[in-house]
DNA sequence: GTCTATATTGGGATAGAC
DNA sequence: GTCTATCCCAATATAGAC
């Protein structure tokens, strides 16, 4: 075959990187699949060899970039839990600036987008959501007794942080809601 | 003339709340002037007589939305400031189910929507959110004297928790959610 | 201020060659 | 798997009549 091994694996990642920067920048909507494909190298005929639809590459592209989230990651064994979740955690307020990671958290920078697109896409983000709930909670109970209520309200102000303060065009403004959710959230989750 | 008086204003105001709701259930992108004209029993024709583009409209929309939230209105007399702050706080975190209320809110219904449209319609988001954490601070400095930092960060967690719970497809969860971000932003502003 | 008609542009998806 | 070409539809905005 014209084509070597893993080829299609290869094109699938592409297509679902570029795909997931361009939602992150301008919207389910404003994204086309043509620019997608022109952005992967190659042309939008190529693009339904891969997927269905674009909604499905919607869904699959949160996907991915839940699990690419440092939050999923290990924790390095130098660290304890209690430093690893303070550093995820001042980590994740700082993401905001132009988004420049390379998968930022879609909970934060896609919420309102998701509501209206197909189950699929608001299941992608509803396990997602879960996900970072639980992670959190299983850091925080190793050292702290903080409840399950806590850590759910945590971690909504957290998303709410990041994507507000994308959104403000006010610099001070954005910096002290920041500064003033990592504070909260160490005394909620008793990292003080 | 064959208009009545305050004909244009009217048409004005009914452009905007049609406009609203349909910017609240499809987002930007989606929503079409011709679907906004059609609500309004308009023509496309019209709209350009009242609006210069559908960013000013958003703009617009937005900050009409910020004016008539309860959060903006008066408090009743007989409500001290604390019952009436539990009061807009409960109904606030009620409001995901199904966008029922006329002027559901913009910073949390659509703020992912707004990162990237034009700085005036950023510069409402900025105001309608600067002006929800003023009158919770000021509401909670009356019985209290919880730091501004403890405020701006409940804030967030309130538009975040709407947002969110918008999104999630798991009725348990978005219960859940809601009620663990009551329970904790009643501590948070010793309202218990 | 509101209408109908239209100019212009662009996107999703498919067909069929290679 | 990837290409080019095409079908089909919808959207913003403007022109000009009433």
């Amino acid at each position: 075959m014209p084509y070597p091994k893993h080829h299609a694996a290869k094109t699938r990642e592409k297509i679902l990187a570029c795909a997931y920067k361009l939602f992150i920048a301008r919207g389910f909507d404003a994204t086309s699949i043509d620019r997608i494909m022109r952005d992967c190298q190659l042309t939008r005929g190529a693009f339904y060899a891969h997927f269905q639809s674009k909604s499905q590459l919607y869904g699959a592209a949160i996907a991915q970039a839940a699990m690419q989230s440092r939050l999923a990651g290990d924790r390095p064994t130098h660290l304890s839990e209690k430093a690893w979740l303070l550093e995820l955690l001042t980590s994740y307020l700082c993401k905001d600036t132009s988004a420049k990671t390379d998968w930022p958290c879609p909970l934060a920078f896609l919420a309102t987008d998701v509501v209206r697109r197909e189950p699929e896409v608001r299941a992608a983000y509803t396990a997602s959501f879960a996900a970072m709930n639980t992670h959190i909670r299983e850091l925080a109970q190793t050292y702290s007794n903080c409840s399950e209520a806590t850590v759910l309200s945590v971690t909504a102000m957290l998303i709410g942080t990041v994507a507000i303060a994308r959104t403000l065009d006010n610099e001070r403004l954005r910096i002290s809601l920041l500064e003033s959710s990592v504070q909260t959230a160490v005394m909620q989750l008793g990292l003080a």
